[in-house]
DNA sequence: TGGTTGATATCGCAA
DNA sequence: TTGCGATGTCAACCA
């Protein structure tokens, strides 16, 4: 069977059930719970009804009925242990590094569904920041003409470039590629890259690839000196 | 009835079942399916079992059997439409700006499960950066003997700056507060400050008060003339 | 393991 | 609505 449900099941009943499938199997329960987490932060979630889910991985989420976050979480890795103490039912969940702790105390369980889910996701994503890397690599016309690409994810002292090339005139061009509107951090980053290849004697462009740059991060990026090229990772 | 379930259910139920508390509750489907998504993005991902949750306000989650994150979603606002065609359950939800499309297809459906969830949550969370900025406003010898804090939020052409104020020869402070390690971003983002309100006749010190600062940052911060401060949003 | 960056980031806030 | 920065960001990748 591909699920196991238990409908209003005894708190003892639960613990059994998460014991038996929290290694195999996705964990959904229904429940009203109070949540306590401390780690890198603090937080105390009040009494409420909420769906609680537990993968084999050992994330954990606690769902509200609002937003796309879970309002508590903890991230793969984690190890979970579930008891009875004083009438609740505990589900604690253990992050060693950084070190956190997430508590799901509840008193009361509606459902607990475990479900089979597949392993081995064929699954394939287009328009990534990576694939307008690889189209102007092939396509450096995109740039500008006689622009030369040298090599990509070049690793500096102050973090990795995009891509490195030529322009006709055999000056250095550092480019850094945004999928979405280019903001102010992506100009800073430029800045930091373009600094760090220039020296007195080689004056060194820095470009700006994106779809598009908000005024601001433009008024900055000439004031740096630097520039803005046009493109739609999807066209 | 704080809860509503389906087991083994015809698709056709299934479609009635979302259409009737698609509003109200969220909803889990342990279901067969595939999921193409197409918006800043695109994606396919090829059929599998996985947990399907709606909620009320919009949000859609692809939850697979590992990882913290959906691997599929829609964020809240987003419209949900279902319906049947080709012998298969199409759950179809838009978002208007930007334009995404995520399409569900299944032809099993394992469990519907409709949940109550609790609307007004009592959420507290301690030791975010906002607590480090309001501890040094009221403790200003945590960054320096003599250190005058003036302004929080202070906002620039280029960012808003986290607090500004004065060293004790009354020389202008930018600070930048980061709560887990300060990295090479931190450096360059205080850095676009500093700029901004450094003159010919006015010299800006920068500090960036963290529990920490990575090597690299560390160089950076040097090489502008900047400054760092120690300091744990624990603590 | 730590450091850096990308992400369909999401989310909240301010102009 | 757009812009901007924080997030317990998460996750991938590389040294």
């Amino acid at each position: 069977m591909v699920y196991d449900i238990l409908e209003n099941p005894t708190l003892k009943d639960v613990e059994r059930f998460v014991q038996e499938y929290g290694n195999s199997r996705v964990i959904l329960l229904h429940l009203n719970c109070r949540v306590d987490y401390d780690g890198r932060a603090k937080s105390v979630l009040d009494y409420g009804d909420r769906i609680l889910m537990l993968k084999p991985d050992g994330s954990v989420l606690v769902h509200s009925r609002e937003k796309r976050e879970p309002v508590n979480w903890q991230p793969p890795g984690s190890v979970l242990s579930v008891f009875l103490r004083e009438g609740n039912l505990v589900i604690k969940s253990l992050r060693r590094r950084p070190k956190e702790v997430l508590t799901v105390t509840s008193s009361k369980v509606y459902v607990a569904l475990a479900c089979e889910c597949s392993d081995g996701e064929n699954f394939t994503l287009w328009f990534s920041e990576a694939e307008m890397v690889d189209k102007v690599f092939d396509n450096p016309e995109l740039i500008e003409d006689g622009f030369k690409p040298l090599k990509r994810e070049v690793s500096t002292p102050f973090g990795s470039v995009d891509l490195i090339g030529l322009d006709k005139s055999g000056n250095p061009v550092v480019l850094e590629f945004k999928r979405a509107t280019a903001q102010l951090q992506a100009v800073s980053q430029l800045k930091r890259y373009v600094d760090y290849f220039t020296t007195n004697t080689q004056k060194v462009r820095g470009i700006i690839v994106a779809p598009g740059i908000t005024p601001s991060a433009l008024r900055l990026l000439r004031k740096y000196g630097l520039e803005f090229v046009r493109l739609d990772p999807r066209s």
